[in-house]
DNA sequence: TCAAAATCGAGACTGAGTCGCAAGACGAGT
DNA sequence: ACTCGTCTTGCGACTCAGTCTCGATTTTGA
């Protein structure tokens, strides 16, 4: 009895202590500190010392928090990595790898769409920061790996193909999909909704290669 | 002692010498010696100062000659990536714009042959180096460009769609099925040729989606 | 309530990258 | 050949990111 208890007292009630939630507070104070000083001064003039005097801490305990100045602003794409393996795991089997990529990106499109204005200026600020732009492309090679993963799964394995370059290529393919329509839709401000971007997007590898194809005959 | 010998080197050997002629003479030097230094003790724990005592120079005048680290590394990455792009434009027109790609890539695959243990030690050392790998993704940024570019004007230009996704996509793409050959070969040990990595991570994208249906089907 | 564990602040330290200044090389005019 | 303005180069000093240690404080679990 004490062994379930115990289990059910660590998963039901709140096994979350007073640090574990200060710790989520703290993280979400110094992510909207940060956010606030890096729009109006921009990233790159901005130092930790000040985002640390912002919310009370110090710089060494700031980097406690975070591993490093980009993870502020990077951090919670981990997350939304794994949101979206997530969903892909979930599509049905027989759909295609590619229509399942790109239903699966539909968990991105849906965050973006809850706050339109919000999500384009993080993505601007993404865009024209360098430092930035460098960390961002680089978390999207772990999101490769992990779609590729899944793909590789939805494959099946070759024997003659020990390192098959098929599925982290396709994952990576429609990575690089969903930045040209993140490109095009923050170019036209939103105009054209990103789902009808990513839609033309990652239409163009599967069908542009034997299209043309077929056009010459 | 070595330092000015290779200080009185530098000035006699071109006492009338250009400038230009000397700078490439200490670039080539220091990216010789900044390789061996990598190769023995690893990227990050080579200090900037020791490349450029190594040489003969100080820490401030190497970073004259190399706007960062990373550049003694991926420098002529940049080079690269306009002779892809000269290759790419070199095509005939009829050709489709992912083909194009592939036989454009064929540019650096005749480069990697030239001495493939030496690629393999270089890409090695790129792959399990992070803070290489986000310039080295970076440079693939520059290429896209470069590459969409072309490919939007191979495309023509769809007014309904101002900024259209699909000519940066199809290029980012391509480099991403190309990183994932890279990886692979890398992988085996450049047991499969790049070229056979690169034809079968290409063929992905265009092959899957109705490919693998008539598999299934 | 008490002891172990975790966290925090402070300060020193390393290393990358920038800046301003002085010394030297180049090219042209005399 | 001389010199003057300009451009390049080298170097010391500086900023900032990120790491480490140490001692003090707080949370947690019993």
């Amino acid at each position: 009895m004490s062994d379930s208890s115990k289990a059910a007292a660590r998963t039901e009630a709140k096994p979350l202590g007073l640090r574990e939630r200060m710790r989520a507070t703290i993280r979400a104070e110094v992510i909207e500190a940060a956010h606030r000083l890096f729009t109006v001064q921009g990233y790159d003039r901005t130092t930790v010392e000040q985002i640390a005097a912002e919310v009370g801490l110090s710089r060494a305990s700031l980097f406690r928090h975070f591993g490093t100045k980009e993870d502020i602003v990077l951090g919670h794409l981990n997350d939304s990595g794994l949101r979206v393996a997530e969903a892909l795991a979930a599509r049905p089997e027989h759909e295609s790898p590619w229509m399942a990529l790109r239903r699966a990106f539909d968990v991105l499109v849906r965050m973006n769409e809850e706050d339109v204005q919000q999500t384009l200026r993080y993505l601007r600020m993404l865009a024209d920061t360098p430092a930035l732009h460098a960390r961002h492309v680089e978390k999207q090679l772990a999101w490769r790996d992990l779609l590729g993963q899944e793909i590789a799964r939805r494959m099946g394995t070759d024997p003659d193909w020990p390192s098959d370059p098929r599925p982290p290529a396709l994952a990576a393919a429609a990575l690089a999909c969903l930045d040209a329509a993140s490109s095009a839709w923050i170019a036209c401000d939103g105009a054209i909704p990103l789902s009808a971007m990513l839609d033309r997007a990652m239409d163009t590898p599967r069908s542009e290669a034997h299209g043309i194809r077929d056009h010459l005959g």
